[in-house]
DNA sequence: TAATAAATTTAAGTATGCTTAACTTTATGT
DNA sequence: ACATAAAGTTAAGCATACTTAAATTTATTA
């Protein structure tokens, strides 16, 4: 088993590159990870010699399918614990990010297993990312766009919520910004690409940088 | 907050060092830890600088009132995994033990008391063991000796099963040695200290080695 | 009460996972 | 195309948590 500091870097290696990336930087992973650069280097001749992660000098890293497999079942159980800490101990969706964030690299393959039927073999976690299975498969998540790229006077779902600060989400909690909830989109202000809709009634005003973090499918998509 | 090999360090002292025991010795703590001496030695220096041990060259180890905090908190943590698996996952007794020593260092306080509060604030582990409560005291057991102790021919009731090893857990269940079990002390054999106990009209003995693990109290006591 | 055995500590060395500082490669702009 | 900025790597150093081997202290016992 990696340490927590590989089982980290190989996560946050996964999460920088999602779908068509051919590399992530070592500054982007040193970013991520809040290390210098100079650690993110580092490691990577060791993840690479473990033949977790490709390594080519000056372009950046990606993961090998073995690496992969490791950072897929490092999310399996914190999107576990996450949903878990919910249903079980009645945290709040702000509050199980943090918790998971420690107890996934300490939870044997047998808890997680327990964990995931106690669930019913869930496909979501609370903040709607997909939650992989135990054979390694990936549920696929409703078509769906972020908020910054939505058409105005459009009504959608939201769908996903892709942010991991405790602050934010005590926001959208305090909205009532939720998984599922309508949404109107009332305008696009271009001079500081905010979004304006309307949710319950009442109108917010979301800046870009969390616009793109709320994902959203058209109300006339069937969503599941 | 101390690292996880620290956390286990003060929690070998405090369980080698119950009641009225002056010093811990280090190879005493090297076995217990499955680490060399000379790394017990190494790493007194260390927990005595920053105040948690009191460590007399020599002479051995023992907690600080510091010290003796932490362990106390790190073992109302492990006590509380324990229960909290068996409740919310129905874990058996002889698998929480593996899993809460890893989970018990990177539970939050406040993971902590929501797991406390979701039991109702219990006493007792699935061992019978005592959970330190949130105020630092430690819940009194019900007087009780070990099984190696007991008058042949007198009735007792299993108050605490003191092994962490899943083989012993699993043969306890395997017979229908639970906690509340009562049981009559049949014989004691004096050649090999083995116990001969009757449970649910069957006959079972226990070596020396496992009955001092078992601790009992006479039926007569009036036992919570 | 030495000598010797047992227990314990110190010393030196290793791997991990970082740091800062210096250096090298790649990218950019004129 | 070449200077320079930006990005990335290497080198050297540090703390932690170990290891083995040598040295030292304590305990035993003849």
């Amino acid at each position: 088993m990696p340490s927590i500091s590989k089982e980290n870097y190989l996560k946050a290696v996964y999460q920088l590159c999602q779908s068509e990336c051919r590399f992530v930087s070592t500054s982007a992973l040193a970013q991520k990870l809040r290390i210098t650069n100079a650690a993110t280097s580092d490691m990577a001749k060791g993840l690479s010699k473990h033949g977790l992660i490709q390594y080519e000098r000056y372009q950046g890293v990606n993961l090998t399918p073995q690496g992969e497999k490791i950072a897929i079942d490092i999310i399996r159980r914190h999107r576990l614990w996450e949903l878990f800490l919910m249903k079980s101990l009645g945290l709040g969706w702000e509050e199980v990010h943090a918790e998971a964030e420690n107890l996934e690299h300490q939870t044997t393959d047998y808890l997680t297993d327990k964990i995931d039927d106690f669930l019913g073999n869930p496909k979501f976690d609370p903040h709607g990312e997909p939650i992989p299975q135990k054979n390694g498969t990936i549920p696929s998540m409703a078509e769906q766009i972020p908020l910054s790229e939505s058409k105005v006077g459009e009504k959608y779902l939201v769908k996903r919520v892709n942010d991991e600060s405790k602050e934010v989400m005590d926001y959208f909690t305090d909205i009532g910004l939720i998984l599922n909830s309508q949404i109107k989109i009332k305008n696009y202000l271009e001079f500081d690409n905010s979004t304006i809709i309307e949710l319950n009634d009442h109108i917010h005003s979301f800046s870009e940088k969390i616009s793109s973090k709320i994902f959203i499918s058209p109300l006339s998509v069937i969503n599941n």
